[in-house]
DNA sequence: TCATTCTCCGTACACTGTACAGAGATCGAT
DNA sequence: ATCGATCTCTGTACAGTGTACGGAGAATGA
């Protein structure tokens, strides 16, 4: 099962996202001996080192040192408790100061904060934000990301492609650099390994010549990066390509600039 | 747990992948009531239906009428059942003759190729390729994908970068595309309801002078795409930017045609 | 003092992949 | 014809998953 964001009940996330404690009703029993930050910080420590499988309710609950069922009185189900760790997460990042700055160097930032928690944060790329928290660290990164869009030329509906356009290139590369080493981990087998094991194997079955071209480029693309899959490479070549694909839109809007909106 | 594709015993994977029955020792006992095509065949028309996620060998060994256990006679396990039903989605791609066509057509028609797959199988996104099937299948598709590039002048580790970065572009979308409709599908609630009920509580929570652009530029994509995610215009969007950024590298590969190797 | 309301938690259910062992069928060799 | 050997098929078992349900005990307002 993929992992979902915005799952549940949807007042009651937001409730929850925001920390509004709706017209304090008299708390009665005893006083809880945890916090909902204290449950989102064990799980984000455990899933950033174990990965988002090793989270599970029984697990976070041993963390804790309470019972599983425990948990359900700080979050309403794991979806939830999902959503407020990634909001978590978005509200931690650093969000740096470009303004001045060309918007190829200001976008090429925003992705570098993205990889970055995409980076310390493996699991945030495997869940699916079709519906995202909508919380105050989302609102903030959207806030910051499209203002370094902001004033490019782009009409707005533009802006928001272009920027979920760029973060979807991120998240793809980041999925890629996890499973790469989730692979790795799992496999205790280095692609190196993996490969020089199957390569005399394919050998045997391969007809060169009915595939010239996979045979050449396929050991032309494993002899530059080792036999390995190399997300370092992916991402600075995408990237670039990704900027100047950008770079094509935006000059012919300025050219053309009749939806030019948001220039405040 | 992400599926993965290349676990399991390469060697053993190996000779599934080609059926390869390897010395066809005197088979003892009573003869198999089914193939590996058929459990195959089955298992991908279930996870078809309803997902990855519904593809359990206790529920693919009932849809067979045989017990769970049999189908590890077939295959060696789940791991090894996802390599040959991905080789086997490969193998039945259309690969449709582009011969003689400028490049940016014929890339248009690989991305088309592929998100034509992943719409018919859409499991097959979800699964991680680090490690791809080294089948018939898998074979053949880097062979034709590949010649679309060929001859364009750019390099061997180029043209597999390329290739890459188009594919993933593609696969991006699709598990996009397929997390849309699963979320829809399970929650029993379109993204149009979703956000109509989350906008207004949204508003008591949020203070729009402090997000802006966000606020705006929010408002406008959600206006023009009522509300929802869209596939369709993510595809359309993102394939132009990716087709204009690699046109940048190409033309600038001309320029200056140093590596150019793979000429034929 | 007492009902209310809260926290905490033990148990249970229907799932997952597959290791293991056993039953029965079929074969080649004798 | 008989006898291992070897194969297919299968039941059971294990350690997991999220969470519904209900009960025990504590803190509160009346």
């Amino acid at each position: 099962m993929t992992e979902r964001s915005g799952a549940g009940d949807p007042a009651r996330t937001l409730r929850l996202l925001w920390r509004s404690t709706v017209s304090t009703s008299p708390r009665n029993g005893p006083p809880q001996g945890l916090s909902v930050d204290a449950v989102v910080a064990a799980a984000t420590r455990l899933a950033d080192a174990e990965g988002l499988e090793a989270l599970s309710m029984r697990r976070l609950a041993n963390e804790l040192d309470v019972a599983a069922m425990t948990l359900y009185t700080y979050v309403p189900g794991k979806a939830e408790l999902l959503d407020v760790m990634l909001d978590a997460a978005y509200a931690g990042m650093p969000r740096a100061d470009t303004s001045g700055q060309p918007w190829r160097p200001r976008l090429t930032v925003i992705a570098g904060e993205n990889k970055a928690l995409l980076g310390a944060h493996p699991w945030a790329a495997t869940v699916c934000t079709i519906r995202p928290p909508l919380g105050p660290g989302a609102i903030a990164k959207y806030e910051h990301e499209l203002s370094a869009l902001d004033g490019v030329g782009l009409g707005d509906v533009d802006m928001d492609a272009a920027l979920t356009y760029l973060l979807s290139f991120v998240q793809a590369c980041a999925r890629a650099a996890a499973d790469s080493r989730a692979t790795r981990r799992e496999s205790a087998m280095s692609d190196e390994q993996w490969w020089s094991i199957n390569a005399p194997l394919l050998a045997h079955v391969l007809d060169e010549r009915a595939y010239p071209t996979a045979v050449r480029v396929g050991a032309a693309a494993g002899a530059a990066h080792g036999s390995t899959y190399d997300p370092e490479h992916a991402y600075e070549f995408g990237l670039q390509r990704v900027l100047d694909g950008l770079d094509v839109l935006i000059e012919s809007t300025a050219d053309r600039p009749r939806t030019r909106r948001g220039r405040r």
